[in-house]
DNA sequence: CGACGTCAATAGAAAGGCTCTATTGATAAA
DNA sequence: TTTATCAATAGAGCCTTTCTATTGACGTCG
């Protein structure tokens, strides 16, 4: 029965019968019985199919939430039992959101100082895709900003509040100052995050409520990317304060704050809402929490 | 997986291989199997035992732990889709410390209008009986009192206020009376539930305050027993005020309110604090807190 | 309009797992 | 020491599961 709510929810990942089947490591015959078992045991259809896979029924939706919770049980009280033998062990899979990405390092450093037989897998990820990881059980914790929260989903840790430079050559213009504004910042030609991203999002916001609009020389969803051009002294940029400082800065680039509006917004944890939690994200929301208050 | 983690549970219900193995329908071989199975599955000892059942492994508790809450939420999950295909269906199993016995009706006659097909067992328990059940998932809800709540396993839904009378003939002593007090009544020779049950904790509780020492004619762990002797006026007893209104009283008994103090204690129902609840349990709480505003 | 490619269901065989009966071995009680 | 109880083991039969190979349905592209 486990199992085949295992198939369940690797047909809702792959949308596919053959790909689930292979991510399950079965042949497809048997991905499909299992299914069919399920929708017979339960008494009802739960996936819509015609010649290919369409979507999942109603029934078929609840059953998935049911799913996921099932599952995630067994693989909590799999690893708890790991845990209480040989000390923490296993991988933990974060993903976080291009602008924090340097920030998970302040998270993992003091996790393995205490649970040094942890392996980590760290993914960059849209706001989007973490929530839906974290919905699959694909990963264990995200890190982005907190402002449009999934109640009832995800349980949040508050890491920091961040605030944004303008990261330019000492001989661009506004190059000299040691503080500009949004709406100067507006006028300039910048590389950003590409849309769609929630700091391009955010740093819209700012230069629109400043009345400019970005019209942004380069995009990427790479941060390595922008940092890359801006080093070179050649373009500008807006980035998370944090960022840049952890990035390091070339000579000629300096990294000026923007004020006017003060513009913050919380970065913090995200895992999903169960209790109890999984002993590889307990320790790490204990590693998030003693760093909030730092 | 499912199966062996129900093995688990009939096993510490039963702590008897064989009556386990009967409880789940098949043999006790098989359920050895499936426990050993279990065991090698996890990679770690679940049940000591030495020739018989001793105990669970503290590893075992706490899988015993997971597997409630996995057990419990298939059959909820089972439950759901039920009653999106047929309405609400299935038994609902209550069980009631025997005090508060008469108020099940209360909550069972308005279920059955608005969910007709649904069956009950109503089952008369000791409260510490009663969450036990609940642990075991052998019934949905309990009715008692909420003195003791047992935070984090079960949620809470108040009904009433419960105040105790004393029921004896008129011609007996304090008979004529409108009311009488603790240290009355601690005085007179009584028909009262037998020691170790909640509400004679709570009488013995009242008559000690008030400088007495209870004294019973006559004990019994049944209502249906006290009742049939105080309806003969031979007999007195302190009841619970609801339960000698539901009775009923015969002529030549009286029901005398007892006061100073003015005895209250609170009676609710109580059920398995899981989110989502299953369906029959949602209906009967949803009943309970209309209830509780009359 | 027809050939091809993709995808999921089906058929049938082989393997594996599960559950049973019967028995053994260990322990407690008499 | 004998007996009773209880859980583990042995071994056979059966059922389930999984596989490979194929079919059938549908969409796509020439």
């Amino acid at each position: 029965m486990i199992d085949k709510l295992e198939f369940l929810l690797a047909l809702a990942r792959e949308r596919h019968f053959g790909r689930a089947a292979e991510a399950c490591g079965v042949t497809q015959p048997t991905l499909s019985a299992g299914v069919k078992q399920l929708e017979d045991s339960l008494g009802i259809l739960l996936v819509n199919r015609g010649s290919r896979f369409q979507d999942f029924t109603p029934e078929g939706e609840r059953v998935l939430e049911w799913s996921r919770r099932i599952i995630g049980d067994t693989r909590a009280m799999r690893q708890e039992l790991l845990a209480a033998k040989h000390g923490l062990t296993g991988r933990l899979r974060i993903a976080a959101i291009p602008a924090t990405l340097t920030t998970v390092e302040a998270l993992t450093t003091p996790y393995r100082e205490r649970h040094p037989a942890v392996q980590f897998t760290i993914l960059s990820r849209n706001a989007k895709e973490i929530f839906q990881l974290l919905d699959d059980l694909e990963i264990d914790a995200g890190v982005t900003y907190l402002d449009n929260e999934r109640l009832g989903r995800v349980s949040n840790v508050p890491l920091y509040r961040e605030h944004y430079c303008l990261l330019t050559s000492a001989d661009a213009p506004l190059g000299n100052r040691d503080k500009v504004t949004w709406a100067e910042v507006a006028r300039l030609p910048l590389c950003l995050l590409t849309p769609g991203t929630q700091t391009r999002r955010i740093i819209d916001d700012f230069i629109a409520e400043a009345g400019g609009n970005a019209q942004p020389t380069l995009e990427s969803d790479s941060m390595i990317v922008l940092y890359s051009h801006v080093r070179t002294g050649q373009w500008a940029s807006v980035m998370p304060a944090r960022m840049a400082a952890t990035l390091g800065l070339a000579d000629i680039v300096r990294a000026i704050p923007i004020i006017s509006p003060q513009a913050t917004h919380t970065v913090g944890l995200v895992v999903p809402a169960r209790e109890p939690m999984t002993p590889l994200t307990a320790a790490l929301v204990a590693v998030a929490r003693r760093l909030a208050q730092l």
